[in-house]
DNA sequence: GGTTAATGCAACCCTGTAGTTGCAGTAACT
DNA sequence: AGTTACTGCAACTACAGGGTTGCATTAACC
């Protein structure tokens, strides 16, 4: 998973209203008019959000009866977890070598 | 880490400037004048951004002579990254003990 | 087949924010 | 002390996106 592919993800992450429509998914699948009658936001507010975070990879669509059923992706973000925890520990690994270097040692 | 913590921290991390911020600064504490030579921005829009990510506990900063040099902290990235990870298996665990109820084992 | 309840689409408002330019302040360094 | 190089602050533009309302569409269900 390269870095470009997780800024959109993280960009999904990084708003309250998509964090309480996940929650409320992570409960169970509901589509958009359930969810909103939970969430205070209107339907059509949902199914943008839905549309965000099904771009990021974070919730899959099924069609069940006449609605539009969404279930959350869990597994994505262990993926994002993993990518984020390498690229933390890199970073830490250079700086440590830097610092090692500067010291002369 | 609670969640409403993460919001930040991933809005923070949902901009590819930001990104390239961090990179930069990944291979080497920098200033926000020093960034501004290496990235297609200027030093202000730079500085912004430290503020978002410093805010976020991404990056941290320190006074060396005239200059503001900023450090990454990978260690946010990855308790970041275990929070995700757990939230993501919680998710799982949950919808899987939904998914054998619905089939009545 | 008609009704009902879901989704899909479009236009619009408004706030947040990424970006800029310009200037003031401040602290090293000679 | 004067110069230089960095940071800090303020005002402004422009665009993205979160939210709304309204209507069209489509597909179950009786």
């Amino acid at each position: 998973m390269t870095a470009s592919t997780l800024v959109p993800v993280f960009a999904a992450l990084g708003d309250e209203t998509r964090w309480s429509i996940l929650a409320a998914l992570g409960e169970g699948d509901a589509s958009a008019s359930a969810l909103a009658g939970r969430l205070p936001v209107t339907r059509q507010a949902i199914a943008k959000h839905l549309a965000v975070l099904q771009e990021a990879g974070l919730v899959e669509s099924v069609r069940v009866g006449r609605e539009l059923r969404y279930r959350v992706l869990g597994s994505q973000l262990s993926e994002t977890a993993r990518s984020l925890d390498r690229i933390g520990a890199e970073w830490d690994r250079r700086l440590a070598a830097i610092k090692r270097i500067a010291e002369g040692l």
